[in-house]
DNA sequence: ATAATACATAAGAAATACCTTATGGTAAAC
DNA sequence: GTTTACCATAAGGTATTTCTTATGTATTAT
């Protein structure tokens, strides 16, 4: 059996009319085209669905049927259309964000301003670490990841969309703490705790050590961000950590930003996606929107210390 | 949008696969084949579906969609097929039928014996009278009717099935009832309670009187048969009626059979359905079974005095 | 009886659907 | 680097679909 919607849409238009004329006037056809699509119908389906008696129209037992099928599926057919356009035009749909978890807390904030725009649309957020990140990416599981230092040659494109403040942080009642200027060598006297060698921070404090001609003493290294800054606070050394992990403890008070000469490091975070990958529609509203947006949007964020830091 | 089921067959293909040319391969066709029946599926949707990430296939959040849909509207049509087949073959149905009250009771056991051989299909019976049994054909509610005297000229097609015995029944202590034989001149003194004018056997019992050159004495007419047995029960006169409905009277003894010359007097049930009326696959079985099978059938039932009122 | 109405059928033409083979391009595997 | 696997694209042809106009036929209404 090989029917074609066409055959269903002109039998739906016949079985409401029951007249084929009637229908075929619906459908802008002349009266024969009408009857040879229900001839069709009745070669496929090999019995017939409309019988005429007098001069009135009826449907058999298969030809109630066939229009009980003929109006489900053109309906479901609408609902298709309609779904798609809703998708199209970003009334539904799903966005996958994978994102560092360093960058975790300030995404969370951009997610939550951009949510507000697409009720409709449902988000799911990966947190996780840098090579579950790449692997989402790998196998397609996520839309854009987010993250602050794209590995090169992964067939991944990457685009910067905020500048990422790098800070010196200590306990509040370090000694460099309340000092309105503490000098490179100052500095280069402390020692740190750092991020795992690899991790983009640490290359990033790395270089600009070696570009001072400076020492940089690392007393010990975790691969946590949160253990970082913990460490921090309970005085095992400074930490070098992104402005924008810092929310809460700056606000907490259990850390400070020590007001170094040279800081804060810019590096920047990154959208990251696949070479080739066509975005959904959503996605590409996304990726679009905190390109343009984020810089605007994390000012708006309550961050104190962040101007006074920026001089 | 104008889809196809072919679209929608191939899609659904190379969805399972992920791979164009495995998809190619189950559908018999050449992969360039299946590479365009997807292109012109998303030219109809005006997305994307599917995407290719290196060697790999993945479906948009559109392809998925439309996998959901693909499936559920292939799904339907295999359904549509079944319940057609089962239509055909009678495994399914429904048969609507309509009866003169006079013959309910007889064709309820051609109907009990007739429904155990096709146990899914639904049978409706509609007892009514003479005039609501033309209306019902002329609007083609149902599919055949049965009754003792079918029209002229309504474009109906009758045929008679089953022979009518019309025998004449007193109360059981009539004076006639036991005896052996009664002649046409003792029939001729007696009084009847007979149906309207108008009705098939109180045409069948006149033209008995006149054809023999005897008055048809009536003292009552009603439109009911159950009306008449019950005045013939009361003492009010003879009356002329179906053996077919007299089983329980005849059980209960409440009704006895006059041994009368000449009668009884033969008259035909008929099948009656529209000119030119297709009759459904069931219509037609039953149809025939009543034709061939109800001769046998009557006799089986255990009408007594049947045989010696038939001799 | 005649006209009017409505569906069926036939013939022909245009569009389009669908498939094949041949070929090109790209990513991955060796 | 070469090969292999796999999809895209092009060209070409056939079959099918789908429509129209013209005409036939049956039923109903006048």
């Amino acid at each position: 059996m090989n029917l074609t919607f066409r055959q269903l849409k002109v039998f739906e238009a016949v079985a409401r009319h029951l007249n084929y004329t009637n229908a075929a006037k619906e459908l802008h056809l002349s009266q024969p085209a009408v009857s040879m699509q229900i001839k069709q119908l009745e070669e496929q389906t090999n019995t017939p669905l409309i019988e005429k008696l007098g001069k009135k129209l009826y449907l058999t037992e298969v030809g109630l049927e066939m229009q009980d099928y003929a109006r489900s599926t053109m309906q479901q057919l609408v609902d298709l259309e309609e779904t798609i356009d809703q998708m199209k035009s970003m009334k539904r749909g799903h966005l996958k964000l994978a994102v560092a978890s360093t960058a975790n807390h300030f995404v969370i904030r951009l997610l939550a301003r951009f949510a507000k725009f697409y009720p409709k649309i449902s988000i799911s957020l990966d947190v996780t670490n840098r090579s579950s990140l790449l692997d989402l990416l790998e196998k397609n599981e996520c839309d854009l990841v987010i993250m602050g230092s794209p590995p090169e040659g992964h067939n991944l494109q990457s685009a910067p969309f905020l500048e990422n403040p790098l800070v010196i942080v200590s306990h509040p009642h370090h000694y460099l703490a309340d000092r309105e200027h503490v000098s490179l060598q100052e500095i280069a006297n402390e020692e740190f705790v750092v991020r795992e060698q690899g991790s983009g921070t640490r290359s990033a404090a790395e270089r600009f050590f070696t570009e001072h001609e400076l020492e940089f003493k690392t007393k010990m290294d975790m691969s946590n961000n949160r253990a970082i800054k913990h460490a921090a606070e309970e005085g095992l050394g400074l930490a070098i950590v992104s402005l924008h992990t810092l929310e809460l403890e700056l606000k907490a008070k259990t850390l400070k930003i020590i007001a170094a000469e040279g800081f804060p490091i810019y590096r920047n975070w990154y959208v990251v996606q696949r070479e080739g990958k066509r975005l959904s529609p959503i996605a590409m509203v996304f990726n679009d929107y905190i390109m343009q947006e984020a810089g605007q949007l994390m000012k708006d964020f309550d961050l104190p210390l962040f101007k006074s830091v920026n001089v």
